[in-house]
DNA sequence: TGGATATCGTTTGTATACGATCAAATTTAA
DNA sequence: TTAAATTTGATCGTATACAAACGATATCCA
């Protein structure tokens, strides 16, 4: 099928996790100011939208995996970033939730963020990046992601 | 300009890192049986291709950074993946080049990687497949992934 | 020749990633 | 109600990732 396996280019793993660390790189460069990591900024993201998610429910939403998270919700606890309340009804919970500090640059990390997307997209047209979204949505789509729990 | 900023999918960078992952996990599970990881993977078959490359050499052609190539390396050397031999007129440098054992299992591996490949664009026709490709390597041309080093 | 510079590989420190296991709390089943 | 199964959050072990600094070499150049 494939002429000539080996190039590494000739993979699609290989070229989706480059075209990745290309982009996480210039949204970490972005963050870096905040002390915000990538992970870190996704977490606030979601605790915005959905306040009082607990670490468990936040991994299911982004994808990301519980034992991974732990440590990310520590840190981003001691850098205030949110704030840990143990649930009142169901004692194993702790229920997270963006800090006064969050909220109030919400809108300049969606602006960095924003400024990321623009710069990996620069050479885009609208048709290739609406194109992109519908692959990347569709690849996704296939199968199950089940990752975390 | 986008409508509603927030939910993670409207983030390239996290659609990227979701199908990577997905990628990645798929490749992994198929490389799990021979013991290899998938970025061991893509640096044995950077060797196969170009013997005797240097650690560093193998991390500019993978993008892959010095200190993460130097624990994944050793692992390699460990495991009787590849040789490591030292070069004679610049001893700084140590060349590498795939073992026995590698060359034996290469077209095992090169089926499991494509089969990989294959799973996760069980959905796509060619022309979605061709143009996956065709935006993933533009969105790496733009300007320079020059990580590694 | 010899000092400034640069490169290679290593190590350290921090942050993902994720499989596995564990204790505590909760829910279900008997 | 109590025992069993499940869920949650934490921890451990291993493997990327990458910035920063380091020693051993090499090279450049005055």
């Amino acid at each position: 099928m494939t002429k000539r396996t080996g190039r590494p280019s000739d993979c699609y793993v290989y070229l989706l996790s480059k075209a990745t660390q290309k982009g996480q790189s210039l949204v970490q460069e972005r963050l870096k100011k905040y002390g915000l990591t990538n992970i870190q900024y996704l977490v606030l993201e979601a605790l915005r939208k959905k306040q009082g998610l607990t670490a468990s429910e936040t991994g299911r939403f982004l994808s990301i995996d519980k034992a991974t998270l732990s440590g990310v919700v520590e840190r981003m606890v001691d850098s205030q970033w949110i704030i840990r309340k143990r649930d009142e009804t169901d004692r194993r919970l702790f229920r997270l939730y963006p800090s006064e500090k969050s909220q109030h640059l919400k809108e300049r990390l969606i602006a960095e963020r924003t400024a990321a997307n623009e710069i990996l997209l620069s050479g885009f047209t609208v048709e290739d990046r609406v194109l992109l979204r519908r692959l990347l949505l569709a690849l996704l789509s296939e199968g199950n992601i089940t990752r975390s729990a």
